[in-house]
DNA sequence: TTTTACATGTCTCGTTTATGTCACATTTTT
DNA sequence: AAAAATGTGACATAAACGAGACATGTAAAA
């Protein structure tokens, strides 16, 4: 039982689309007051949010860079104007998806469960951070790859766990020392780059060499 | 970084698709065999599947259904009989969006960073700068153009940002040199020139010569 | 308690890499 | 043609990083 925001001016459809939700087991509500939207949100609170794109007072854009402020909520597109260009400001707005109007209500029905499978429905993920065929397991803090396991020491695997949580990103050695000794008094430059030294040694042992790349004046990379 | 898996007998298609999504900082696998891609599947592992409804041998919604036999990863069809019965179709096979033929590379990027970010709670899409094929990835500080990747050194990205950030804008050398060398106490002129200088021979050597434009006496120019 | 093992920080020095500067060439503007 | 602005090869070097060796602290084992 999920609950539904529709920002719909042509109240007619908006009806429609009500009674098509709620006859799929969900709640409902329509928005009535197109000048603020935000405080019905936020007593609403919904999982879910239709949004048509055009609108009095301000368009839809408007209103979900708004949500955006405040919510992670997933927002499904209404428009008329289903060209690409609508399409891809859509997506940048943090929207999920994009109904082209005439609403098919069988359409919008399909992508509303689609939005709400994936938004509600992840199963609780293994806490491992996985890259290379090799497996941080987050709970006992070993490292796993090609069936053998690797025994982290608590920095190396503070050092690996940051890394691999920002894989694709260069992480500054500056948030790495904050990572590692936020708490305290005050530790030389050089011992991080120790630590990564001593984080390479074990990972070039299982076969894993050059895992961590240096962007010289940047910081450290997962590759 | 994510891996994404492309079922589409276009080879061509195909490929031009990989690029894209490689050029945005993902990885990318394109499947070759067409009568059980099951096991390619099962080997790539991959956090998306963009799948091809025509297919030699069997079409898309039995591949999807196959794959949602052993995961729950996000499907995105493609095809060209884009009319309704084939969406609710392709959402009720657990697909999760529909990319219409012929193929809009934008579009396909803007819905496969939809679909990544709800599946996988990512904090934004990956932020990148593009201009005239070339992708600046603000996360790695690397440059992809025409599926080859070129590394930047740290003076070379903040150039090329930026005057990708100021597109179409004649970027004065003194903003240049206000940006990198702010704190610094003084750096000669013509630092900056040869700043530049190595920055396109990089470029060049990639396929992107007069990237970087001179406007004597007020700045340079992407173009 | 003593012993052992290991994690960790720091010192020192070696290596790499990016970067700044100079000198001179080339282009553009006046 | 002269002057100004920009381009570029060569060189020097300092900043950034890597790594061995050593000292200290902590916790478990004997």
């Amino acid at each position: 039982m999920y609950r539904i925001m529709i920002v719909e001016d042509d109240l007619s459809m908006a009806e429609a689309m009500k009674k098509k939700i709620e006859a799929w087991g969900n709640e409902c509500q329509c928005v009535s007051d197109f000048r603020n939207i935000i405080p019905a949100f936020v007593e609403y609170d919904p999982h879910m949010v239709l949004m048509d794109i055009m609108l009095p007072f301000y368009n839809g854009y408007h209103w979900c860079s708004e949500i955006r402020r405040i919510s992670d909520v997933p927002v499904l597109f209404i428009s008329s104007a289903s060209d690409n260009m609508n399409i891809v400001m859509a997506m940048n707005m943090g929207g999920d998806d994009f109904i082209p109007k005439p609403v098919d209500l069988e359409v919008m029905m399909a992508k509303v469960h689609a939005v709400l499978r994936r938004a509600y429905d992840m199963a609780g993920r293994i806490p491992v951070l996985e890259h290379r065929g090799a497996v941080l397991n987050l709970n006992d803090t070993s490292l796993t790859y090609g069936g053998e396991r690797i025994e982290l020491t608590k920095n190396e695997f503070r050092i690996l766990q940051t890394l691999m949580e920002n894989k694709g990103k260069v992480v500054s050695r500056d948030t790495l020392m904050t990572k590692l000794w936020q708490m305290d008094s005050y530790v030389e430059e050089n011992t991080l780059t120790v630590n990564v030294t001593r984080l390479r040694r074990k990972l070039e042992g299982a076969g894993l060499a050059d895992f961590i790349a240096t962007k010289v004046g940047s910081g450290y990379i997962i590759q």
